[in-house]
DNA sequence: ACGCGTTTTGCAACCGGTTGCAAAAGCGGA
DNA sequence: TCCGCTTTTGCAACCGGTTGCAAAACGCGT
């Protein structure tokens, strides 16, 4: 049923590596036999078997794209910006969704029999030990929004979590309060330990305002709501750095409901400054992420690898800056 | 480098079919060379390779997973579905991000080489014939969210939008409303065109009504809030169903801003039920589209077509209900 | 028309598996 | 131990391409 290299090859009267050279660029064709296969090819609708021709060259342009945060709205802004950045590129992403396991044992199996090229572990609460599995099993990987490590042992592209936590107290007390909370996301994920690490240090810089930290479940809306709900109950801080933007809305919601007003009764503070953030009826305060340079980045590394596989393993990190909207007060 | 089933025969001192059969369910094989077989695989670390056994059998497991739907949320719950469902079968998810293109022919070439076992086209708003590409290049499809047809040429998953037009004019009617506006997504999307066809049919059974209809230009926020300032400088009337529940998001944004409460003085109806319609301080009343149902459904059609590529084609449609909260007056 | 250097071409082996087929091995009964 | 039947095994061809190599064709100067 498929036409094969050999139907065209009949087709033209010229030999089998006759075609295959017309389809491989670089490869020495005269004009004129190009011309009778491709005049044969379309007329046969041929077009080459991508994977056949992967069991030659050593390359699938097959990237695994893995992610476990499939909850998080901002994670759509990041499987879009992959997905493209990807295909411009001529390379598909592989998509494996790891919601339920946390060992890279499957994952990497799988990967490795679908002869990827490479993977880009997208995920903030994946630990590095993840990432460096792939490596092991001699795949090339990338590991976006991952932690920030002085000798990683993987490439990581990402923010620098302990800076956004010292930003984040910075822009806290820069505005007057003396009374601030670090709502963090699930106490044991990489990102929330730095973010944490790096708000506590510069606060200590500040002993006359006083500083109290607690964690919700998850980075999402109903642990966020549920967290805030429990702080207020129990007598709140004047303001608070959220471990993301979608645990920031949850704890807007909370606080509002409590007949309470953002930013002058309680300021939050995001952090992502994804799409919605910026929803007029949201307005959130926020850190900003820069997603699309950290995955163009991202992409740009695994490429490299491809023709460099053991290229030594570098931390590149971009800087955060705050995005000033409506839940905190301002500057005085 | 990788190490091939020739290694596991030689170190095992058996033939490469007998590796072969071992590792293909169903083989011929004793528990004795099955043994030795294993013991050297796992010593060897091997894993066979899944792109080349595809060559002879004809199956690779990869299924193609277009959409061009990366700025609705709700398109992240409907990946993580799809993700997993796939995975669950075995089956690996090759992602497609549509965004730009409109012409099938580069997706059918694309996913043509790389010998995807079929495809889902995840979206709203693509029109059938982008579908039927797939179909007549011999690639089994399935169509999710599609437009519903009497006489399919593909199989499509979804929902009657035209009934859950109507459904939307009973709710706002049931409701006393006597002056209700449709605010659709994009016109020349299907689903647009369909749940208006449906909303105004229904309309038309309640002349004391006031009908009225405008679209936005997208399934965005930033589209419903636009073309809700409009209506509201225009007058506006007393209800809308809007196109989805992220364009209603947008237009209760708008709502509010000009000082208007919902749903005392403008009530708004969405359609989906995504996951943030249900946050506390959004508390959407809208339509449930059951996409849990949709995308098992979707899956277990494409798995189906695997083994009976030429399956008669048929619609599967799922009832949609309303879902009470906080957007519309209650019923009277 | 001839010779020489360059380009183009086809052959055949190979990538990593699968599978039909015939031969070999195993098994139970006499 | 031998026979006949069933199960297991290896051979070899094949899936759809790629590529090193030697032979053929070409271009060009004389």
């Amino acid at each position: 049923m498929p036409v094969t290299l050999k139907d065209v090859a009949e087709r033209a009267g010229v030999s089998r590596s006759a075609v295959s050279r017309t389809f491989t660029a670089g490869a020495s064709v005269s004009a004129k036999t190009r011309r009778k296969v491709e005049k044969a090819a379309t007329e046969l609708g041929y077009s080459p078997n991508a994977l056949a021709s992967s069991l030659t060259t050593g390359r699938t342009k097959l990237i695994g794209l893995i992610s476990n945060n499939f909850h998080n709205p901002i994670f759509l802004e990041v499987f879009d910006l992959f997905t493209r950045g990807l295909q411009e590129r001529g390379l598909r992403p592989l998509l494996v969704n790891l919601s339920d396991e946390v060992a890279p044992d499957n994952s990497v199996q799988m990967l490795r029999q679908y002869s990827v090229d490479g993977v880009v572990v997208a995920s903030s609460t994946l630990p590095p030990e993840f990432a460096e599995a792939f490596r092991s099993a001699g795949i090339p990987v990338v590991h976006s929004f991952g932690r920030y490590s002085s000798s990683p042992k993987v490439h990581v592209v990402g923010i620098d979590n302990m800076e956004c936590g010292r930003i984040a107290a910075r822009a806290l007390v820069d505005r007057g309060y003396d009374d601030v909370g670090f709502l963090g996301g699930p106490e044991r994920a990489t990102s929330t330990q730095d973010r944490f690490a790096g708000f506590r240090e510069e606060m200590l810089r500040h002993p006359q305002a006083r500083t109290r930290h607690s964690f919700a479940t998850a980075y999402s809306f109903q642990a966020g709501r549920a967290e805030m709900q429990r702080l207020i109950a129990e007598g709140p801080a004047q303001a608070y750095f959220c471990g993301d933007d979608v645990l920031s809305i949850g704890a807007l919601s909370a606080v509002r409901d409590a007949g309470l007003r953002v930013p002058e009764d309680i300021g939050i503070l995001g952090l992502n400054d994804m799409e919605m953030a910026g929803w007029e009826n949201i307005n959130l305060t926020t850190i900003r992420q820069p997603i699309r340079q950290i995955i163009r980045s991202s992409i740009e590394l695994v490429v490299a690898m491809l023709d460099e596989p053991d290229r030594y393993p570098e931390a590149r990190l971009f800087p955060c800056s705050l995005v000033e909207r409506g839940t905190l007060r301002p500057l005085s």
